[in-house]
DNA sequence: AATATCTGGTAAAACGTTCCACCAAGTCAA
DNA sequence: TTGACTTGGTGGAACGTTTTACCAGATATT
């Protein structure tokens, strides 16, 4: 089956009000239908693999010694114009690709950098990554990534993984439960890394965050300026860093007017969890008017649970997230969160790894990036106080 | 600053009714305030790093030769068990690891797999790389995550950089607008590739799928059957196979009612996208009131266009999505959609991979794994058709 | 006593690069 | 003509492993 593009048909945004010819997906249909048979066997055979080409091949090819080739490569050394251009005219004939491990082994130099992250399903780290590859990519890096799944005894699993091949540098964000013996391994092994948005108790390495403590001030303090006074903690990780700050946050802002920052309920960053988290708090704290979210997953779960409850967000219950993930806007109601931005921490992240490995010997940083409070309808004054 | 464990305050997640020691956080803040300061500069010192120890350095102190810390260390080979003791502890002891790109150089074993990704954004992508990572892990491989961003000009130098090292295999959902040339140059290079989601013209892979025809026919059928006849396709990304047959399903389902297939209007996937083109869909053609959706994050953004709109999803208009990620039945209204097992699509690709290892002269191999229609609020049958 | 077999281990050649020391031939100045 | 310098390149040792061939001594077999 030959097939150059599309039909016109549906290429353009455009709507088709004319009448169609719809042979084309018919056609299509009656053929996935026979190939899409659970299972089938196609008969084709893999063809033999000729052995990668090396740069052996490419200076038998050239009629040339190996260190000429390895030096027309680098584009180091001293090589006639003449000779490079024939060396890399048969190096792109026989599909030569450098094979880095071998470089790397001689060299020394590394180009790979590894994120260990936990929990690339939450779209703020998923953004995170996104952010801090397309960095350290325009510098040459490839940054490959590892889901710890927040759980430590597989991070010490794949962090050791990591460690056996030389990294160019290790982006960690430290799973719920790391403790003080994997930290020093990472330490003892790796003179780069960069700690991110969960502190290491200690500061051990270089680190970019946000400021948590400020975050949860604000989104509390904004609550409470509303009008707000019984107000409650949801989510967030059992013993990290993270929380200890924004639960700080939230308890400077409520004993600042005098209210009582009793209510702190952790809950797992997903939305079920929330949602269910949410409404076990509010059959228990019926006369809750907000709620402070660790993040915007759990908001959107609480969201669903106040709902399940009957309560409207905003008018009934405020609710406020951390992050500002892209859904955050678009949920009915928009949701008042703290903006954090995640292109921003992938930037000083490249920047932190780079600058460690160009200086190795000075002292550690710990970089906070700015958050802001973003004000959208899922917070309102409680019920009975003018707006 | 020493901290062993937490106050048992929120250590779990029942209510705290009692009083509470609010210092502890206090404290916390106040900390957290002093560090905090964006750029602040911490005083410590990196110590300097003592060079990697090798298999020279546990041979030596062992006072054998390094062929013996190899066959010790990889478990062949006939050693004492006194010797073996030794070695093992002292390897210990300096903090040993193999070098993992001198073992695969020399013995050409590589337990390294690449899965190279559209958009790791989107929550079904995430998850089934979570999947397939658990378990090719479990079979001591490690998978590593490359987000093309759907840029065909990215993959291609991910590619490079993925296939400069040599891999054990490649897990590639190919981006939009991938070309022949590097779909043969992979071919070229890794002789161990399944392609997945996206199927590529041709097939010159082994492919783990889904049944998207069947996935939109039903989507579709559910729709005819409510008593629908004014459908519209909305989403997809331009020329892939995957969209192809989707539209086909969709086209088939409707022309067995003798409905008419026009309405097919591709959009980025993503909710913002998802939103407006739905409102210029709507606005366009204001007598649809179903919309088949490609996926289903683009199925939420359809039903954020719609509200905009005024239009009650479910009630005026249906809508029903592909994946069945987890957010989906806890929307309101909870979305019909085709439900994709990611899990099983994890499993599978596993297999696919390690079968092609295991025999890479077998047929390749098409897997397209089953779907089922998950049927939940956000479709009904159309205004004026009685339940 | 001569030979075979087993036991525990070593030496050295790879794997595909990089990089440094070196070389042959040409050029140039005195 | 000699010495110094430049140009264009080569040879070979490393990098940290694995793997094969081999060896010395002990033990068993005839």
């Amino acid at each position: 089956m030959k097939r150059q593009g599309l039909p016109k048909l549906w290429c353009s945004s455009a709507s088709l009000t004319d009448a169609v010819d719809l042979s084309f997906y018919l056609t299509m249909f009656e053929e996935a239908t026979a190939e899409t048979i659970s299972g089938a066997v196609r008969d084709q055979v893999t063809t033999v693999m000729p052995p990668r080409p090396t740069i052996h091949t490419v200076a038998d090819e050239a009629g040339v010694s190996i260190s000429t080739v390895s030096q027309v490569l680098r584009g180091q050394g001293r090589i006639s114009e003449g000779t490079r251009r024939k060396v890399l005219l048969i190096a792109k004939k026989v599909g030569y690709v450098q094979d880095r491990r071998a470089s790397a082994m001689r060299s020394g130099e590394c180009r790979e950098v590894g994120l260990l992250i936990h929990n690339i399903r939450n779209p703020f780290n998923a953004e995170v990554m996104v952010g801090v590859n397309s960095y350290l990519e325009e510098k040459g890096y490839l940054v490959f990534v590892l889901d710890a799944l927040d759980d430590a005894v597989r991070q010490r699993r794949y962090l050791q993984t990591m460690l056996a091949g030389s990294l160019a540098g290790l982006l960690w964000v430290p799973a719920t439960g790391t403790d003080q013996e994997t930290v020093d391994w990472v330490r003892a092994r790796s003179s780069t890394t960069v700690s991110l948005l969960r502190p290491i108790a200690g500061h051990p390495f270089d680190h970019v965050g946000i400021d948590s403590t400020l975050g949860a001030s604000l989104a509390t303090r904004h609550l409470l300026d509303l009008g707000h006074r019984k107000l409650a903690f949801l989510g967030g990780d059992h013993g990290s860093e993270t929380i200890i700050q924004r639960i700080g946050g939230f308890t400077k802002a409520m004993i600042s007017v005098g209210a009582r920052p009793e209510i702190v309920w952790p809950c797992a960053e997903t939305k079920a969890a929330a949602m269910e988290t949410t409404v076990s708090l509010m059959t228990e704290h019926f006369d809750v008017t907000g709620l402070v979210c660790n993040c915007d997953v759990v908001a959107a779960g609480a969201t669903l649970g106040l709902s399940r409850l009957g309560l409207s967000v905003g008018q009934d219950v405020s609710v406020t997230g951390f992050d500002d993930i892209e859904d955050a806007r678009l949920w009915s109601p928009p949701l008042t969160t703290v903006a954090v931005d995640p292109a921003g921490i992938g930037r000083q992240l490249a920047a932190s790894l780079l600058e460690r490995r160009a200086n190795s010997h000075s002292p550690l940083r710990t970089m906070n990036l700015p958050v802001k409070l973003q004000v959208r309808e899922s917070s309102g004054p409680p019920k009975g106080v003018a707006r």
